[in-house]
DNA sequence: GCGCCGTCAATTGCATACGATAGTCGGATA
DNA sequence: TATCCGACTATCGTATGCAATTGACGGCGC
């Protein structure tokens, strides 16, 4: 298991004692992040680095997190670890289980099922600001992304991913609104965790396209129209995640939650 | 300041050494703490006195968080203040600025009319879900809240201004929505945090009668005036903050802005 | 053979120590 | 006298060491 998360991040990093002081290479000049790019203090590098590999499903839902095994490997200490844990902790996509290390979140059905539904309120928010007042520069962003997308859709794997989930960050970004980004950036994060944990493959050229849709309809300024493309498009999301309860064995506690009910 | 800052969380806590390992007094029975509640590291304390502390306006915006200063307090090693400072920041209501320590988030004019929008948005959802399907139980925790919060009107100071934003909070809790919640927690807190930088005082009377009337249209099962009443409640909270621009004076930061752009 | 208890290894929680950085104060110079 | 420069202090960022907790293994009694 070490091993592995080992492996992981040795092939994110390229070891990893020369990204220490670097800016990351892409995908980091979204805001918030931007803003502290020009310092990134050790605590900061681990962070940005862990998010990462969580959410290209590099580190899989579950996978014990050593303080030790990842400190020796980006050979910092402990201490700028625990700090970049603590902060996954606190955007709900890694498990601090006191004594017992930190391990990547698993979401439950039960959970993922509450983060698509706020998410869908959220998004829809966005989308009703943006049809009100998203300029050209706004759709210009929006369409660079688009065509980094497509050209990331040979990938299939961690770029493809991650810049799906973007996507829907920058639209929250074009909104001015801090908080909103905010929360969306965190309810994205966490369903990119429910897809790692329940659906079976990504598919990049689906959402590519109805990406392309969505700004089709921001710019059609159809309020209705707009939200409704981008409903479907998160249901879209959510049925590719295959959330029936059949599929997928979820926590043991779950199950022995019936169980000790009948008790 | 240092004696200041001292001084709050000594009256806070009663001696901080004896507060170490025990469960605080009331107000920590909420969900999310509820789960983590019998064990608490050092680190989780402090973060809980902080963030009572903040929210209760002892420790009001701007005032710096000397790491040193609250480790001596609390007789804890600044590695247990860090963890708490950094979760403190996560949830924005802490900057943490590099090598210049940290201090209470000081909400801009904008960002408070940003989160207040989102706050809106957020609670007219939980007013939605619970019109829907709040039962017995649920009414009973709310009306028992109310009753704390009458019970509490002669303080006119921390407890009530707490129990005002827990209001919320519980309403959020009872749609089951653990995502919700902690979105609401947060605009909840930052709502706070704008309370105790731009309005004038507290006024716990109105917040009381309006937690009642929300209350009351909630059994009514009419979402339409439900939500009303909601919006306008959280309507009352944001003129009582007095969000006008020419009160108040904004970041240096702010006001040099516009100098600079004739230059 | 089965279950219980004590000991041990592994890993986290916390504290302390050291190095680095930013802000401040005083002196030198123009 | 005003300005600039340099040392100093306070504070943070990081590393390391030790104590505490957890889970596992093996031995003992039943």
């Amino acid at each position: 298991m070490a091993t592995l998360l080992y492996t992981i991040l040795t092939r994110m990093t390229g070891g990893a004692i020369e990204v220490l002081g670097h800016v990351l290479p892409t995908a980091f000049g979204l805001l918030g992040e931007a803003t502290l790019s020009e310092r990134s203090s050790r605590s900061e590098v681990v962070y940005r680095l862990l998010r990462q590999a969580i959410l290209e499903q590099a580190l899989k839902p579950g996978t014990k997190l050593s303080e030790d095994t990842i400190a020796d490997h980006f050979k910092v200490s402990r201490t700028s670890v625990r700090g970049a844990l603590v902060r996954l902790n606190a955007e709900g996509i890694v498990d601090l289980r006191a004594n017992k290390g930190a391990c990547v979140a698993e979401p439950t059905l039960e959970e993922a099922r509450d983060i698509f539904s706020l998410r869908r309120m959220l998004e829809a928010e966005v989308i009703r600001r943006l049809v009100a007042d998203l300029g050209t520069s706004g759709f210009k962003r929006l369409e660079q992304h688009v065509r980094e997308e497509q050209a990331a859709l040979s990938d299939h794997g961690p770029l493809s991913i991650r810049l799906a989930g973007e996507f829907h960050i920058l639209l929250a970004e074009l909104t001015g609104s801090q908080a909103l980004t905010r929360f969306v950036r965190e309810v994205v994060s966490r369903c990119s965790l429910i897809l790692a944990r329940f659906a079976r493959l990504h598919s990049p050229e689906c959402a590519v396209d109805e990406h392309i849709q969505i700004i089709r309809a921001l710019r059609s300024k159809d309020i209705a129209a707009a939200e409704k493309i981008m409903l479907e498009h998160l249901d879209a999301v959510e049925l590719r995640a295959e959330l029936n309860p059949d599929k997928a064995e979820p926590d043991i506690s779950e199950i022995l939650k019936r169980y000790a009910s009948e008790n």
